[in-house]
DNA sequence: CTGAAAGCGCTAACAT
DNA sequence: ATGTTAGCGCTTTCAG
């Protein structure tokens, strides 16, 4: 066939047409005429013409692709998200642009950078340990919040964390057990403070004492929930039950008790935070709460286009529903059930 | 500061030079005298301005971006090869826009869009269920295949399939195992059929024979790894160690084995493929097959590179090593043990 | 070593 | 309803 990709003026020769009304043809065929609409779709069928989105962004001032930051790119936590995302772009024309924080020197010059760059026309944020006062830049593009953050006024989809935590931990307190700890994720991460927060909560409401001795530091990670177990193990006085602040480092917990022979849930109750999906395939398959991790990205796509539609820096905040998902992980104390 | 970002006409006025000088400064800076340069950098960093990608792109008739295609993206296994994609990626300017297979009708047609919409310099291919016809565009961007493949001549990056499922096999005949079994991928993958044919060889080489009836069909998804578990524990005769194509399945596996009171590996040995990070963390920690995932990213990302830049379409093909681990979830078999 | 000038391919006023 | 035209911001010959 053709060996360079036809252009516009092409297609305009061909259909004997200006090449404005090809691209109206193209964008807005409503305003042509049915019969110049016609000669110009065989035109374009027969040039094998696709319109070039460099040209077409340039003069429309706009970029045609959304920026994600996101902490780390291998975690299967955000690709969920990443899906659900693209199943809204994708379809609006917008490329998905992934950008790691991790992986550069500094998250927050980067968010800088793009904010400044523009690359995009959107940013979506999943990393909620970015600053706030970066998002000061003026003129920049609308950003939309993909998970929990400190900074107050922008768009964001979030979940139930808090109450997430508190119903994992009242749960327990209902099967019997008083001596409830907490694997937190790192400290000063937004979610882990909004776990940690419902954690307290379930405690308060139920009626039991909150010991410093059991709420463990993670980092959301199995490594961590792997050394969270040694420390559970070296406890002189132990918690009978234990919420997780994820699944991941549930997993990790797992593993390293029952290798020290320890039964779950005889010994000792879990219970993890994300559903993710191995959860259901442990042995002692999770207790976990579950997160619409698909929804979070279809809503925040969604969001942000609407945000670029309309020129607003500004826009509603979704809150998503979690689920409580009883599985093998939890059961009476021994105590109890030995009583 | 400034309203809206400055342009390149901008800079050239306040450093007083032309807008071609101010281009040249940017790119090659070693052909413009020091003083001037010294000149356009300080208007550079007083306007505040930053390059137009479109305009650029437009102008050197490339895009800046790159399209991964793969089959999904929520599957943690390829989102660690996009870690090492981006990582070669960005600092060379390219952005990674990542397409799912899955998501759209028809994959190939997918393929064949991108191959002549011009949205990209380069591609590459996660999915090895892609149609090698589609490849015949004329006047393609170049492709790189970051796994196993049936199109011949295309450059790719792949790991020793076969050889990684021989050696599995063989180190649990060394343990005793005359009785070993196989749940492979989906049937027509290229993955599935190296790893079976590895199998085989491994088999053949330790003079074993295969038993069509232990050989079992996933699709390397946890799901159906429990579901290969519900076929296993059926079976009247049953082998005494399991290779498993994947580790996902492996998890699936020994998961609903676990539950159904089979000790691993007391009564049964499991070997999975690829060392997700997952399997240090299970209960026993998983045997498997390591593949340098990032790496695969890396090299695949360089690969293209290079064929960009050199206008090639063809190019060598990498061939990565992968490595056993051994870990806890094999042992000899019962018999032997208990004898 | 630097400047002038010609577009890359497209869209959106503005005319007609 | 359609055509004319003026750029979007940049890079790159080609002269000087």
């Amino acid at each position: 066939m053709d060996r360079k990709t036809a252009t516009i003026q092409d297609v305009a020769r061909v259909a004997g047409v200006s090449t404005a009304t090809v691209s109206r043809t193209l964008s807005k065929p409503s305003v042509v005429a049915a019969t110049t609409r016609e000669a110009v779709l065989s035109a374009v069928a027969e040039t094998g013409y696709r319109v070039n989105a460099t040209a077409s962004n340039l003069r429309r001032q706009r970029t045609g692709s959304i920026i994600v930051l996101l902490p780390n790119i291998a975690n299967p936590f955000f690709s969920q998200i990443l899906a659900g995302l693209a199943s809204v772009l994708t379809p609006a024309q917008y490329g998905m642009l992934i950008a790691d924080t991790q992986s550069g020197p500094d998250p927050d010059q980067l968010l800088g950078d793009y904010l400044t760059s523009g690359q995009a026309d959107g940013l979506v944020l999943l990393d909620g340990s970015l600053s706030p006062e970066v998002l000061a830049t003026p003129g920049r593009p609308p950003v939309v919040m993909a998970c929990e953050w400190m900074g107050g006024d922008l768009p964001s989809v979030r979940v139930e964390n808090g109450r997430g935590a508190a119903t994992a931990v009242a749960h327990l307190a209902r099967l019997g057990h008083r001596a409830i700890g907490h694997v937190t994720g790192p400290r000063g991460n937004v979610l882990t403070e909004s776990r940690l927060d419902g954690f307290r909560e379930g405690l308060a409401s139920m009626g039991l004492p909150l010991r410093d001795d059991w709420v463990l530091e993670g980092d959301f990670s199995m490594d961590s929930g792997a050394a969270a177990a040694r420390q559970w193990l070296a406890l002189a006085e132990r918690p009978t039950a234990l919420f997780l602040a994820s699944d991941e480092m549930a997993v990790g917990f797992m593993g390293a008790v029952q290798r020290a022979g320890v039964s779950v849930p005889g010994d000792l109750s879990v219970v993890g935070f994300d559903n993710i999906e191995i959860a259901q395939h442990l042995s002692p398959a999770l207790t976990t709460i579950r997160q619409p991790r698909t929804l979070i990205g279809v809503r925040a796509a969604e969001l942000l286009l609407d945000m670029i539609e309309t020129g607003t820096r500004t826009g509603p905040s979704d809150l998503i529903e979690v689920e409580f998902i009883r599985r093998d992980s939890v059961g009476p104390p021994a105590a109890l059930a030995a009583g």
